[in-house]
DNA sequence: ATACACTCTATACCTTAGTATAGAGTCAAG
DNA sequence: CTTGACTCTATACTAAGGTATAGAGTGTAT
């Protein structure tokens, strides 16, 4: 036993379509680690939290490419290094940015469920003043 | 002057295209305050506001028939306050699960630039351990 | 009063991210 | 050695969220 999947396989364990399996394949987000003589794809374990890191980073509004771009940020040589660590910066700076308005969201809806528990009633829209508005530049 | 914007100008403000508006009010999640004698979409300054809103709260993976259920969300009699807080408990618990996500992320984006730094070097995909990964159930 | 920018409706088209189907081949248990 | 579940490729379709275009009317500065 070596403990490679077939495709039913993992996307059972993913909790995925296989067509979704085949069409992160053709957009280069995810291979098979090896086929068989008969052509049915053969996947590691690892395929399956890699399956469920993308649909997790998909549910906080990350792209398929953006998700692409995060699974290839890695250490391979010392002479990469410089440009690795700068996209590593620039993806930290934009999930700080989310991590903020997710919070201030957070808050505000903790506001609203204790406005209720006052039975306060209001007929503004309280989530509207939560996220810290940017100008477009 | 009583503040009112056109259709063009509400977009340029918020940065988003004129198409996109009317696209909002077609699903029903932004209509105009009034319209002229002509037909002119009128709009409240507050329009801006929220169509920055939705910019942002797309962004963090919310679809636009969740942010339409967040922008709805408010106290506006105490009879129903019950069901408000219900629906606001339920949307806190999505946004503090996406807070926890995102916060792994980060951290590992963190260790990727430590990492560098110390010049360390690694194949493997640092950034797939950073998801507490929740089998489907 | 005429340009020019703006807006209207209606319709068509586009991208991203899948999902479904057809027709053929493969695998393994009985 | 066949039957049922699985997989293959190729192609078409879908849904969400827009974006573009055509043809007609409106607003306003000169």
């Amino acid at each position: 036993m070596n403990g490679e999947l077939t495709i039913g396989k993992v996307a059972k364990q993913a909790g995925v379509n296989i067509q979704t399996i085949r069409y992160y394949e053709r957009t280069g987000l995810l291979s098979p680690s090896a086929r068989r003589e008969s052509g049915y794809r053969l996947y590691a374990p690892e395929a399956v939290q890699k399956l469920r890191f993308i649909k997790n980073a998909q549910a906080l509004g990350f792209t398929l490419k953006e998700i692409s771009d995060l699974l290839r940020l890695r250490v391979s040589h010392p002479v990469r290094c410089g440009a690795v660590k700068t996209k590593a910066e620039v993806k930290l700076r934009d999930v700080e940015a989310k991590v903020q308005s997710l919070q201030a969201i957070k808050r505000t809806l903790q506001d609203l469920v204790s406005t209720c528990q006052r039975r306060a009633t209001t007929d503004q829209c309280p989530i509207l003043n939560s996220l810290e508005v940017k100008q477009p530049h």
